[in-house]
DNA sequence: CGCCACCTTGAGGACCATCAACATGTGTGG
DNA sequence: CCACACATGTTGATGGTCCTCAAGGTGGCG
């Protein structure tokens, strides 16, 4: 019982009039949703709407064209890079509504690999359209202009993270970041299902498997969270957050302070 | 004998026809060396050229209406941000001919600040201006989207290096970062000159001010670079390369390889 | 000259990666 | 339905890396 219903609205036929953007149930986290009526028309029509994605396949790997961007409809999705090394960083994951392929336009090719974790599906806008797009409507170049700041400043949320945090203060933080992220893809807040391995969430947070473990295990024990396989329910929302913003959980918040 | 040379070209006046992007010497660095003459012209004339800045002063703060884009024309910036629980963090270091600003278009508000480490100059793209010029030119929106795909490609490599190198391998990037791009804006290769101090280094790379040091009078100690204050001279830059590479000096690079 | 910011050097210990072994779950084929 | 293999996850012991604290050195600027 996963998102298979999202899928068959598209599986019978690609005539698929119901797939646009004006009727999609995932237009509110779309960079379509502040779109007015006649540029949202234009929009959808330059989209490939909702194109089914298996686990494991792969929409692009580095080396690629880059010619298109990607939306998540439906699913989970993971995006890692192969380093010269042969090390295999993993940059990010990417839940129902989020922009993903913007990894390398700069010289047309891609340098990230990108797979599904999960069965979903996409969206596809073809990079020309970008162009054709914005003649018509400058407020929707301005749009994607939004989204991918707002990549950039994830981007740096990540940094600070993966410099300067210890390994609880980064789990904690990678799990209430997914759980936003899953409530505003319109799941339940504080139940969190994985797509991914814990290697995985290692990988992408600079840390072992073994650690990840130990946390995880060691939050169960102080009653923060229950493990369940790859469903976890945040039982302490508050004191997890406390973590995730000081690496401890804070007794009292204070509200006064001689700050500089 | 800095950049002064650059700043006095707008010294006198604010007439500065000379100053328009078609003669700027950091043309070829700039988002605007791929756009043809016409449109060149328009996007000259909606830019603000070549405003001087002096050391220690900020371009904006947090917080502060985000309205333009800046690009580097001289001198040396560096961008931080300020955490909820006081920590400060520096997310970047600017040279001529790149991009800033670029920290949160989301909201409108910047999540940044942005200061000058040294006397230089910027120039000022209005946001309000893009939006004019995707209609003029739709192939200066895809330009501004490249570069940003960069900026995002930039930040993933820095995502790895925090997350998955060791602090020496997190230095030696980082100088061979610094000097490919002081090359680009025409300095020297192998002669770096900091505007930064350690700490900032430090601070950036998410390490500690006595680890920099430590590691940088090894490198000196191996021969690898001389150290003048802020000024390094990279006297063998192919073991620097190896060791920003594997972590370590590697004997032999061998070329067979039965790998996966 | 003396202050202050910046940088260097040393000693000790915390944190977490690593190695190793085991547990649990999942899928496959008999 | 069971047996087996493989992937994934847990748990424990050990050591290295690098942060922290502390003290001293250096240069710039009033």
């Amino acid at each position: 019982m996963r998102n298979n219903q999202i899928l068959t609205l598209n599986k019978g036929s690609s005539i698929a009039q119901d797939t646009g953007c004006s009727q999609c149930m995932r237009k509110p986290l779309c960079m379509a949703h502040t779109l007015e009526d006649n540029s949202l028309h234009a929009f959808s029509a330059l989209v490939n709407h909702a194109r089914p994605v298996k686990p494991k396949q792969a929409l692009f790997r580095a080396g690629d064209r880059f010619d298109r961007l990607y939306f998540v409809r439906a699913g989970l999705f993971k995006s890692y890079r192969l380093h010269e090394d042969g090390a295999l960083h993993v940059t990010g994951f990417h839940l129902p509504g989020e922009m993903m392929g913007l990894d390398n336009m700069n010289n047309g090719v891609h340098s990230e690999y990108l797979e599904a974790l999960d069965t979903g599906s996409v969206c596809e806008l073809p990079l020309a359209a970008i162009e054709k797009l914005a003649r018509v409507d400058g407020a929707l170049v301005m749009q994607l202009m939004r989204t991918v700041s707002a990549e950039v400043s994830r981007e740096k949320d990540m940094m600070y993270l993966l410099g300067k945090m210890g390994a609880k203060q980064k789990l904690a933080n990678f799990l209430i970041d997914l759980s936003d992220r899953s409530y505003t893809s319109g799941l339940h807040r504080n139940k969190i299902h994985f797509g991914m391995t814990r290697a995985d969430i290692a990988n992408h947070l600079g840390m072992a498997v073994e650690t990840i473990s130990r946390i995880l295990q060691g939050l169960r024990d102080q009653g923060i969270l229950t493990i369940n396989h790859r469903d976890i329910e945040l039982t302490h929302r508050d004191l997890l957050e406390s973590i995730a913003k000081h690496g401890s959980i804070m007794p009292i918040p204070h509200r006064d302070r001689a700050s500089a």
